[in-house]
DNA sequence: ACGAGCCACTAAAGCGCTAAAGCAGCTGGG
DNA sequence: CCCAGCTGCTTTAGCGCTTTAGTGGCTCGT
């Protein structure tokens, strides 16, 4: 659609190619239609106070004139933000071939640019410089709400994040964080159940390749292999802890198979560290399936793709995110209206890298 | 809550509980110190007009109250927003699993966070959506520049951003996009060495798992390959375009080695198209680089994870981030000022999975 | 027939900050 | 000794929007 000439302009020169010192405003609009800038503020809310014959032509020239709020001047009001925070402190470098995060991510993003809620993201190296991009956020009052991630054990961020009065959902916690509800997912029954596949497959050594042990999940991951363990009578299993990186993952894997009495089942606590593992047991000349079973406690394209494909635990982290974004949304319009939301446990899909150990015959 | 009869408002209730109506403002510290509150702006912003004891009080104060600038306070008077935004818009999904972007978010915050400025993302589904995001944040100020990332053949996202009158750079174009700068990389020379590499090795049936064929670097590439082989005198190269995803990558994998005369080298674009390729020879029996040499063009930990590591056209994403980062702030400092950036090129790290093609002996 | 009540709107204040203009008190050149 | 010209502030205005308080004109009930 052309410019017209008329109306539309604001009084600039010839062609719109300047539009630079005047930005389009609701005085304009008003000044357009012929009303005063409050009633078209009334209009554009959608609140009484205008005839809706009014109001359709407000309306009508905002849209022509493609005007949009000026956000800053909406936030000086008192209005929300529009935007949800949320920083990542992973001992980074590795945090690119984790897919979770981009996945969690394109899940938040389906629920929060319906609603036209922008996403602050901020990758950092530590806990303490997250906590310095939480209060300049809360301060320059950047954020409605902010999405803490991988909770740890006694987690500095819950306290000062509650104190600056920010609204927040915790991302794999359980019970006990302050005031901040969690979504979590039952990662003890997922690692119950992987444990109980293994073991009637006949393993009895399993080894856990563990993330980093701070945080809360692999806590619980560790707990419920050592309870497992417990319950069916598996002596020789244990966890190591790592940092997440696929380096470390490689270089337990290696360690682990050089023992005299390797594990015939290691389960990974994510999708890199497995695939890693996997590379090492090819590489040592270890089959798999045949005489090392892996499990991957994270899924996504990673395990698929490599041969043989990955048994994991998946979960749908798109869906995830949504029900994050969701529950941060909601808390943001009525704090405190948001109680604990266990996602869906994390279901074991079965692939080619699990089998029963070595010296286990068909009929037991 | 029931409203109580007496006194109503601001006498703050029983408890304190409630911080809610005052937000801390320069005038608060003014008062505190005992200036104006302009005294209080100038000394913050390091600008003349109060003396150096003064300014050394308000600083304290300042501090000592935390106080932080309300960003939305600022912008309404014209600063910039304090943020730069990012739009993706691959055919997702995929998204996830590719290192990337997320690698390059990485190297940009490095930059970014140094300075304070935001990043805003966002990931939609397709480019219409994108302009439209586009169309948003402009208008609502919330980004002071913008990185298009992917450009195409004929991209309405250059005109539509330059009409925008938003400080924008482009990556990995290259020349003639509208006035906007853009950082790119010579995948053609790295296209090239490739090539070059291979028929070194024996090599003459190339094949090329690229890209998506829309995308400006993706042709670059196609056209190179073209170019290398009638320069080395190979009959028999081909590139079949695909959408970047692991699942085609696989299924162009297999459809190639099915056919009679198989190709014995493949270059893929991305690297999780080279893994999945790699799970499709391993699964089908085909050793690499026993039969098959395999080289991605995109280097991250997924091709040192797998088993044989595949060669890569490696490059530091991270870098490439603070470079890209560092051009768009100067952009938006001045605007005009930046010119087309070179980014490296792409170095062949030769790994594990690239040999000799079958049939060629040491002595040739 | 007159004030109460409503409607559709306008006027004005204010959000927190910056920027321009104003204004005391001092200094120093003529 | 007067006033231009500082220095170090304070006052005022305004960014674009929402919101509260009006304000005319109208209808309506008694």
């Amino acid at each position: 659609m052309p410019t017209s000439g008329s109306g539309v302009n604001k009084p600039g020169a010839a062609l719109g190619h300047e539009k630079a010192k005047g930005r389009l405003t609701i005085a304009d609009i008003a000044r357009e239609v012929g009303v005063s800038p409050s009633a078209v503020s009334f209009a554009l809310n959608g609140r009484p106070g205008v005839s809706e014959a009014t109001r359709a032509r407000i309306l009508q020239a905002a849209e022509r004139m493609n005007w949009h709020p000026h956000s800053a001047a909406r936030a000086l009001g008192g209005a929300p933000a529009g935007a949800v925070g949320l920083v990542l402190a992973r001992p980074t470098r590795t945090l690119g071939a984790e897919p979770f995060y981009a996945q969690l991510i394109y899940g938040m993003q389906s629920v929060l640019s319906a609603r036209s809620v922008a996403l602050l993201l901020q990758v950092v190296d530590d806990t303490e410089a997250e906590l310095t991009v939480y209060r300049r956020w809360a301060g320059e009052q950047r954020v409605d709400g902010l999405l803490i991630v991988d909770p740890q054990t006694k987690d500095p961020r819950i306290a000062a994040v509650a104190a600056l009065g920010v609204p927040a959902i915790v991302l794999g916690g359980h019970g006990k964080h302050g005031d901040l509800p969690t979504v979590w997912a039952d990662d003890r029954e997922a690692m119950l159940e992987t444990v109980r596949y293994l073991a009637a497959l006949g393993h009895t050594r399993i080894a856990h390749v563990a993330g980093t042990p701070t945080f809360q999940h692999t806590q619980r991951r560790i707990r419920a292999l050592k309870d497992a363990a417990g319950q069916l009578g598996l002596a020789d299993t244990h966890s190591v802890p790592t940092d997440f990186s696929d380096g470390e993952g490689a270089a337990v894997t290696r360690r682990l198979l050089s023992q005299p009495d390797a594990p015939t089942a290691i389960v990974y606590d994510s999708d890199l560290m497995a695939v890693a593992g996997l590379g090492v047991a090819t590489e040592m000349g270890v089959p798999v399936p045949g005489e090392l079973s892996i499990v991957s406690f994270d899924d996504s394209v990673l395990t698929r793709v490599v041969h043989p494909a990955i048994t994991a635990l998946s979960r749908d982290t798109h869906a995830l995110g949504v029900q994050v974004a969701e529950a941060l949304l909601r808390i943001v319009e009525e704090p405190g209206s948001v109680a604990d939301i266990k996602a869906a446990t994390p279901r074991l899909t079965v692939r080619e890298s699990t089998g029963k150990p070595p010296g286990v015959r068909a009929g037991r």
